[in-house]
DNA sequence: CTTTAGCACTCCGGGGAAAGGAGTGCTAAA
DNA sequence: TTTAGCACTCCTTTCCCCGGAGTGCTAAAG
């Protein structure tokens, strides 16, 4: 028995309809909402078809047929008609991304909440460094005797900044031989070559220069490694609590608490623009019920972001595609090729 | 009739049990936990004139009683023993704040978190300032012709920096002059006098000076009103799903929105280390069934926080209140009185 | 061979009624 | 003033019944 264009038609309008009334769909309904007109005991013939090729499913004798995840693939796969964004959604997107372009982390955590109240998922979102960040500029202020602010400007265009105590009173006039010692050895290269140099020079320098320098370069070496981490965030868990499937207290506490607190192991996507989990097909165990859509866009020319929806198995995949694609691009568009934006704020 | 201390101690009986259970208190139930040997008939007595003096309230007849907000209060001002921490307990917190020193806002929240985790009830926080936060040093460090960071230190001690793109070239001498003009002029005062002050000197400039002055005091401006504005986080909403009170979807899906959704209006306190707000006590509409404990803890010398549980009216008053002024005391330590700490960081 | 109509059957879900239980209020005695 | 006893109330749980939606099967029609 193979599967016919019927079936998928078919098919197609139970999972449209599921997605729609979270209730299991029978044959007399399919019936009416089908092109060519055909009698529900036909539908039901087939209905028992796609049953035992693994499409549908039945959750109990005399009820109504609901997808299998197996299903739900097909759907996505070949049924789903890539939706078009209406101009009034598309204005929406724009308006929701007009923030006024703070630091990246807020746009981010921002964007995933607009997302999460556009889509009525809660949704995640992480940002990943595509080449390691590395310090491209030092400088370095004195304040006083004791104290010092770094600057440290890095190949992402990101600048950051800090006061640093010393332990050892300086010469303020040293400070510039530091910072083009700093310059000249310390830019562009890993963390690590940056602590072996330092070892370099531990010698060559007067022990209150070398204090100081190993602390700017510690601190660089931290804000690096923090700048090329990947930081999960999420947003709008809430939403779960509107569905008939997390209605049960148990269920929604229990995957709330994986969206906050576990969020490591959070779907993450290879390549390509966009991906779509369906039930088992997720590895964690709290994620097997529940679908994940995940989109990834570019942040300037070295990292990427990524920003995932989650829901019940019969979400709107359609809707949620589209919708999801229409803010990745935005926000590549947003902070995209071209570099960083003008205002790019040195991360706070 | 008067409040016998007989009374009293029922009622001290009756909430706590009913913090327990979160089940109607009945006579027999009392009895069997009274001190002295009284029978539950006396027991019914003592209830009934409860209930007419409005500490307690009967669901309906022939139900146990349950507190009402009046009935809290009162325990919470006279009847609660001040309950003190285990050993384990303050180890626990003291382990908590053990977290590696970063910024000042990933420490709250991280406070924040681990209290949600330690009271089992959602928290919010909040920084405010005390006194206004004002510039109290410039610099201005070009990179090329048409860019160039621009370093701010606060009155609070905490470093900001930003790369600004110029519209116009700028001839990299004249540099210095500004960033003299800068901390002569522009340090120590208000916002809204920086702003006034700019305007003055619009005239004594030459056009591409005065673009890059405008665009540094712009962003100085944005800075320090960020850094006085109280920020507030909320950590643990999914606590609620786990109370028997919000096994409603729909009412814990309200209360949830409330905390993440329109935070502003959280209660927060005069002054006083603590403060607990019953019921119908709270003024939001959302807050009006649950019970509100709010602590406050010193950041330097200039800046408060404030750290909150949210709960059902039966939450658990006498740990809950231990366990946060436990979490506020070690705060305090942590960035108190003797200024920030050596390595506070410029807030990233 | 496919489609359709008809029909008996299954199973869920809602609506009472009935049973059970917890707790009260009242009365009368200690 | 306290206690024991008892009838009563009202919630909760359980059970059962019934209606409806939907199925599977069969037999007839195209």
């Amino acid at each position: 028995m193979e599967l016919t264009d019927r079936k998928k038609q078919i098919l197609k309008v139970v999972v449209e309809d599921y997605i729609r009334t979270a209730e299991p769909v029978g044959s007399k309904t399919i019936a009416s909402q089908m092109e060519g007109k055909v009698s529900s005991a036909t539908i039901r013939n087939e209905l028992a078809d796609l049953v035992d090729l693994g499409y549908l499913e039945q959750p109990h004798t005399s009820a109504g047929r609901v997808p299998s995840p197996k299903g739900y693939r097909l759907y996505v796969n070949e049924l789903m008609e890539q939706q078009k964004l209406s101009i009034a959604e598309t204005e929406k997107i724009n308006q929701s991304l007009q923030l006024k372009m703070e630091e990246l982390d807020r746009v981010i955590s921002q964007a995933g909440r607009a997302v999460s109240s556009f889509v009525n998922y809660p949704t995640y979102m992480a940002a990943t460094g595509k080449k390691k960040v590395t310090a491209c500029r030092f400088d370095l202020l004195p304040v006083d005797e004791r104290s010092c602010i770094v600057v440290l400007m890095m190949s992402s265009n990101r600048v950051k900044s800090q006061l640093l105590r010393l332990q050892l009173k300086v010469d303020l006039e040293q400070i510039p031989t530091l910072v083009t010692l700093l310059n000249s050895h310390f830019t562009g290269v890993s963390t690590a070559e940056m602590n072996q140099r330092l070892m370099n020079v531990a010698d060559q320098l007067p022990p209150q220069l070398f204090l100081l320098l190993s602390q700017t370069i510690a601190y660089a070496v931290d804000a690096l490694e923090d700048a090329g981490q990947r930081e999960i965030v999420t947003a709008g868990a809430k939403e779960l609590l509107k569905l008939p499937e997390f209605r049960d207290a148990d269920k929604a506490h229990e995957l709330m608490s994986f969206l906050t607190d576990s969020k490591e192991n959070l779907p993450m996507p290879e390549e390509g623009p966009m991906k779509i989990l369906i039930g088992p097909e997720n590895v964690s165990e709290a994620l097997k019920d529940t679908s994940v859509v995940v989109a990834s866009y570019d942040i300037g020319d070295d990292m990427r972001g990524l920003i995932g929806v989650v829901g019940p198995t019969r979400m709107d995949y359609a809707t949620v595609a589209a919708r999801l694609s229409g803010f990745a691009d935005g926000l590549t568009r947003l902070f995209g090729k071209q570099g960083l934006p003008p205002k790019e704020d040195a991360k706070e």
